[in-house]
RNA sequence: GGACGCAUAGCUCAGCGGGAGAGCAUCCGCCUUACAAGCGGAGGGUCGCAGGUUCGAACCCUGCUGCGUCCA
């Protein structure tokens, strides 16, 4: 056989794989064909993940690159598999982050937000965005990520604005919408209100102050960690069933500091067990307060400004809340009302997720969405099984949530953002207008000043960035989408807002089929990454480091459901080396003359090995494939790695030299077999490392791409149970001979005469040359001597390997080798007895494993009295 | 304060009822004609502690300790 190979390929491929040099003009010739450009008119069945909205102010973090990699891990093989696989990108506004961006930038120049106005201030984020915004989308093509730039969105397009408008005139004419003066948090640095979940709890220290209000008689302490507060208490509360303080429920004290007179009233809600058992109440500055305030028609005295700054009349106006904390105490420690000070005292105190500013609950009216009825059946969802979350463990922290939901305040006091379409007449109307109306015009009317909440735009994000409001053909094919991939921190803020909204707009059908929830990303001592540690790792520099592929591997390999992943540089060179390895070993193939040009001839005229790798590779694709199923990627990652490196690598690759050096046809049928596993695990690995598969598979099959490539499937050929036991005879007699070169010192490269007998009973005669290949034995010639031996128990029996290492052999290192070999059949065996002298093992425990034991035990018997033999037979060493 | 998760080799993690595993790190020997980003070999663990269930527990149950996360 002398057809032509395709040696054009396999000259073209470099001694080396430089990622740097190929990675960014391979993607740009995949963009440019189309790969990823998803076709809603295709018969094909469909398959959608949007991309989780970065930031339009963000860069590519870790997270980022773990979550891609999954992504496109999923959107790659879908697209291989024949699915019409569409991967959408897109931003959010981040309303906060982009308003504090711009406002720094205009704070540069002088000027605030106030100075521009309104109008131009907007039109001034617009020009940021221009220039500045979604660097992380470059970031994202040097990753590789398969997506259909195409149909790239933005939370504040049109589009997107019009569906933002829709859903909410649905609310308000629902009346899930509502506006109400209540407590929320407030952040006085940002000037906004903030959703519950946009406020983090630390554990801070801080003072308990206890204060004496009243006098005499009629005298009640009660503690605080906001002395400055009581600038605005209006009551003080106790539990009615309390006998302390029963005789004073009624009756008013004095107020320190104020001379203002407040009730003391009785209120179930008050914990007598904490503290004195009397709580201060300022129903303006405290969510508590202020319902304790609602059940007893208490006046709320606001005594802060939206800075911070004390408002109220006195020595302590103008004061920012945390100079009037120390100076309200000292006044009060002065009028001898002081009780108690306890300091450091360690308490929970909320601060703005954004900037970390301590969080102010401040009375404010607001616009709220009336979440029951919407988390009901975002629970039922997953509880009916439409959605699956991955791992299933999170469910319960989704139901946890969803089902005591607080009523989610989304208006927000920013510039940036969509507004709220509501607006308000001279004679107190209040006009939803939806996007197709026009708003009431003439004197007196005006629109709310407020934005709403960015992730309200964003949990409309699987079907406004479809085209919803409009029945587009994408909306049709896409809707629902496959699976939302994204970190478990955000099960919250996004994914079950996403749930709600999704059921709401789109007639109960849920968004997602599934919701994978990876974990997050720590530094390799398992601590989280943060700029303050220091241990942030760029994802691009192991991009450049490494390669796109290394970073994907590495990230991917350490993606186990539930659990968050260490993080370190080593990690990403074992990738790097990796993928440096399956290059070599690709080279090799090539070079050698694998192909896929010819189908793989029929079995009987493969020889063990061949159909041992095949096999192996047939098994190979059914488990990939369940655990992609599974969202299961360090695993699969973990069998490709095994695959290629342990067993394609260190026994197919050396068995095939032996194959090929036979030349003929056993050489050509070597040729395919080396040719068709190695594009079977090309096609395997491409959608975690997409660029050097691509090279490799291409220089391989001489195909446009593996892109599309076909995705490999089971070919239903049962398992060779006989050439896989050969071949695991082969590989036992092979490391134990190695082993034995190791311990006697015998260099890696010299080569030794050796007999062999025993192999026709291990039914391995047919691959004594492989053997002596592997092991670097040669055969025997006339004047062979025997100087050392040594037995290797097989499954079919016993191979005697003599050899003649001219002169003498360590004896130590040989009894050395031997004990150890023979407490290890010692320890068997004692393991062994102890459960066969054991009547309830042998009576209780299946059949199965009984003779399994039995077995194992003669084994042990067997081998401790052939090592014993050759120990004795040992020269005193 | 409430809930959950995790404790397995030096490090990071798999395994979750019947012979303790991987990657990295370590030690020894090698530039053996794809690969020193490599090859061959080796060492290393009373599977957090204490009870219980079971013929049998790293694995199931209870308690404890330590660490972490989420919610208040």
């Amino acid at each position: 056989m002398t057809e032509t190979l395709p040696q054009q390929y396999t000259t073209d491929l470099p001694a080396a794989w430089t990622p740097a040099e190929v990675e960014q003009g391979m993607y740009q010739r995949w963009v440019d064909n189309g790969y990823f450009t998803a076709d809603a008119s295709s018969d094909k069945p469909p398959f959608c993940i949007v991309l989780p909205p970065p930031n339009v102010t963000g860069s590519l973090h870790m997270g980022h690159a773990l979550n891609h990699t999954v992504m496109d891990a999923l959107t790659r093989r879908r697209r291989m598999q024949g699915y019409e696989a569409l991967w959408l990108p897109g931003m959010d506004h981040a309303g906060i982050a982009t308003q504090n961006v711009v406002e720094r930038q205009l704070a540069g120049e002088g000027l605030s937000r106030h100075d521009l106005g309104r109008e131009r201030f907007v039109e001034r984020v617009w020009e940021w965005k221009a220039e500045y915004g979604g660097k992380i989308l470059d970031q994202m093509r040097r990753l590789g990520d398969g997506i259909d730039w195409g149909r790239e969105r933005f939370t504040m397009d049109p589009g997107l604005s019009r569906a933002v408008q829709t859903i909410f005139k649905k609310l308000f004419d629902d009346g899930l919408a509502y506006r109400a003066e209540r407590i929320t948090n407030w952040c006085p640095r940002c000037l906004t209100a903030l959703s519950d979940i946009e406020v983090e709890h630390s554990e801070d220290e801080g003072e308990l102050v206890s204060i004496r209000y009243g006098d005499g008689e009629a005298s009640i302490v009660v503690a605080t960690t906001r002395a400055e507060t009581m600038l605005g208490d209006t009551a003080i509360a106790v539990h009615p069933e309390d006998e302390r303080y029963r005789h004073l429920v009624g009756t008013e004290v004095e107020l320190p500091l104020t001379g203002r007179r407040i009730p003391v009233v009785a209120d179930e809600h008050v914990d007598p067990s904490f503290g004195t058992g009397a709580v201060k109440v300022t129903p303006a500055h405290d969510p508590n307060d202020f319902e304790i305030g609602q059940r007893h028609s208490l006046p709320s005295l606001t005594v802060m400004d939206e800075r911070g700054v004390i408002t109220a009349n006195g020595p302590f106006q103008g004061l920012d809340r945390f100079e009037a904390r120390p100076a309200v105490v000292a006044a009060l420690r002065e009028l001898g009302r002081i009780v108690a000070e306890k300091r450091p005292y360690l308490h929970s105190v909320g601060h703005c997720s954004r900037c970390d500013t301590v969080v102010e609950p401040r009375l404010s009216l607001q616009w709220f969405v009336k979440v029951a009825p919407l988390a009901q059946a975002a629970g039922d969802a997953v509880r009916d099984g439409r959605t699956t979350i991955h791992p299933p463990e999170l469910a319960k922290r989704y139901f946890d949530w969803v089902d005591n939901l607080h009523d989610w305040c989304i208006s927000r006091q920013l510039w940036w953002g969509h507004r709220i379409p509501i607006w308000y007449g001279p004679d107190g109307e209040v006009v939803c207008v939806g996007p197709d109306e026009q708003p009431p015009t003439g004197e007196g009317w005006h629109q709310d000043e407020d934005v709403l909440d960015t992730w309200f735009s964003s949990g409309l994000w699987p079907f406004s960035t479809l085209g919803w409001p409009d029945r587009t053909a994408d909306l049709a094919r896409f809707y629902p989408t496959s699976v939302l991939s994204t970190g478990y921190d955000i099960l919250f803020f996004w994914v079950a807002r996403m749930m709600m909204m999704g059921l709401y707009a789109m007639d109960g059908v849920p968004p997602f089929e599934h919701v994978y929830l990876h974990g997050l990303i720590r530094d390799a001592s398992g601590k989280k990454m943060s700029k303050s540690r220091g241990n942030v790792i760029d994802p691009l520099a192991w991009l450049d480091a490494y390669g796109a592929d290394a970073a994907r591997f590495t990230l991917a390999r350490g993606a186990n459901p539930g659990s968050d992943m260490a993080l370190a540089e080593e990690w990403a060179a074992g990738s790097r080396n990796f993928c440096t390895k399956l290059w070599n070993a690709s080279r090799f193939a090539l070079l050698n003359g694998a192909t896929t040009a010819r189908p793989v001839p029929a079995r009987e005229q493969l020889t063990d090995a061949d159909r041992w790798i095949l096999d192996r590779a047939e098994q190979l694709v059914s488990e990939v494939d369940e655990l992609f199923e599974r969202f299961e990627f360090a695993k699969l990652c973990e069998a490709l790695y095994h695959f290629t490196w342990d067993e394609y690598c260190d026994w197919y690759l050396e068995l095939a030299k032996v194959q090929i050096a036979e030349g003929g046809e056993r050489a050509e049928a070597t040729r395919t077999v080396l040719g068709h596993v190695l594009d079977t695990v090309l096609r395997l690995l491409h959608p975690v490392i997409p660029f050097v598969t691509e090279q490799l598979w291409t220089a391989l099959t001489g195909g446009e791409t593996v892109v599309l490539a076909q995705w490999p499937t089971s070919t239903g050929v049962p398992t060779d149970t006989v050439a896989a036991r050969r071949i695991e005879s082969v590989q036992k007699l092979v490391t134990e001979v190695r082993r034995f070169r190791s311990d006697q010192g015998l260099k890696p490269g010299q080569r030794v005469a050796a007999r062999l007998s025993g192999v026709d009973g291990a039914d391995i005669a047919g691959h004594l040359g492989a053997v002596r290949s592997l092991a670097r034995l040669t055969e025997p010639e006339d004047s062979f001597t025997a100087s050392a031996s040594l037995e290797v128990a097989l499954a079919g029996g016993l191979v005697l390997v003599e050899l003649d290492t001219s002169g003498t052999i360590d004896v130590v290192a040989e009894r050395r080798r031997l004990a150890k070999d023979l407490s290890a059949a010692e320890k068997e065996l004692a393991q062994c007895d102890g459960k066969l002298n054991n009547p309830a093992f042998v009576d209780k425990a299946p059949a199965q494993v009984v003779d399994k034991i039995k077995v194992r035990r003669e084994a042990a018997v067997a081998d401790i009295a052939r090592i014993t033999a050759r120990l004795d037979a040992l020269p005193e060493g």
